[in-house]
DNA sequence: CGTTAACTTGAATTAAGTCAACTGTCGTGG
DNA sequence: CCACGACAGTTGACTTAATTCAAGTTAACG
């Protein structure tokens, strides 16, 4: 799993902090940022499938550079819920273990810059550029968490297989005219951890798209969307 | 339902401003907030049951005075999901209708103060200790968020609910010892929509709690918790 | 005190889960 | 480059938790 995209040549601290910048502190100003992020964020390169650990007694964000990742929550009797998928670019908040463990685990090699929440959030007090995009992003990700609410609370398995897709390939699709191409990084397993099923109903319902036309597979994790409109019908929006 | 609390004494919009204010913009100089706000913070009150109704087509931010409120968002076939309660002092995000049409409805009546997101953000900017409060509120709800969507995707009907009542002795119990009592302001229906169940579900795992002296009701919205810490053994966190 | 909506309870149904066997994909090493 | 092994995914039969449908009860408000 460690090599399904080919070993990113080594990327220097230096990168990753300057590509979080470009992507969240507007307006900052060079060498700035390097001196205040400078000795608590942490650079990390993890394979796939290894776990990107931070202080679980405290909030932490995570720039990821390059890979994706998955934040799974742990609750009783091993029961896991996979809370967000995210991708290259995406900062994310993990949160300290409170009524549920979190973790975040890479699904592919990644290159990712970790934070203490408390310390990230002293320096942005005093950069309203920086907040304000850290803002837009916990906002992006509280509204995206809502969807998936609605989903895991309202929804029979093939509308929350349907959503996925959807989303996916808007985040990660490669359009083709109305068709979109999908390299899926996570297994039927985490999928299945994601909506709230099991892995037997998920195979069913790729099975279910698959006869209507609306999904093509070919392998493990190549899927073909022929008529992401036709799919978003079968998602139950609206 | 408009009068389950005595009606308030009418409250004045300076009033109103003043409490969100305190409660989200430290070091804010007087006035310059009225100033700033005034034109843009609607100050709205209505009746529990009715909508507070905001442009559906942009974000905007509720701040809640007084009452309390269910952020509901309805997906296809007529299905509801409520995505999160709010009460006295809140700050709600209440995002533009895109997937799924998203509506705040008041349990009971309420003072509220509604702005536009992108005209909060717009004053935001020039102040980073707002901008810094609001971070932490949106922070705070999408932790909030996901721990539910943990009990959507991987928890029994039971856990739900117990989950549900732990978290409301938190929010909105008076301790009493080990004990907590709670005043409801939402039917069956509304924890249903809330907890992915129907109202009878809802119904029988009450009554199988009762059975383990784990809660007591009376009527229809008092609820007694003997033992808090029970019910969050059977909620099944961790 | 009477009406009405909220809630409760019971019996039948169903979507998804569980358990178990089988098949395909993909990376490794011959 | 091909064959093998291991693990990921699929398929089928059966079970179950929660839904649905249908009567009852009760609480709260006028």
């Amino acid at each position: 799993m460690s090599n399904r995209l080919h070993s990113a040549p080594p990327v220097s601290r230096k990168q990753i902090l300057a590509q979080f910048v470009a992507e969240y502190w507007p307006g900052a100003f060079p060498g700035d940022p390097a001196i205040a992020l400078g000795h608590l964020a942490l650079p990390i390169s993890v394979l796939g499938g290894r776990s990107i650990t931070t202080d679980p007694a405290k909030d932490a964000f995570v720039f990821l550079a390059s890979g994706a990742t998955k934040l799974i929550a742990k609750a009783s009797k091993g029961r896991e819920q996979i809370v967000a998928f995210h991708f290259a670019g995406d900062l994310v908040s993990v949160p300290r273990g409170s009524r549920h463990t979190y973790n975040l685990a890479a699904l592919i090699d990644c290159e990712a810059l970790a934070m203490p929440a408390d310390d990230l959030l002293a320096i942005a007090r005093r950069d309203a550029g920086l907040l304000e995009m850290l803002l837009r992003n916990s906002l992006n990700a509280l509204h995206r968490c809502r969807d998936k609410a609605v989903g895991l609370g309202r929804k029979n398995a093939q509308e929350r297989l349907a959503d996925f897709l959807v989303s996916m390939a808007e985040r990660i699709g490669a359009a083709e005219g109305g068709a979109s191409l999908i390299d899926l990084p996570m297994s039927r397993r985490d999928i299945a951890d994601s909506l709230g099923l099991t892995i037997e109903t998920i195979s069913r319902q790729f099975g279910e798209l698959r006869e209507l036309g609306i999904v093509e597979t070919a392998g493990r994790s190549r899927v073909s969307l022929p008529d992401v409109a036709a799919l978003s019908t079968l998602a139950g929006y609206r």
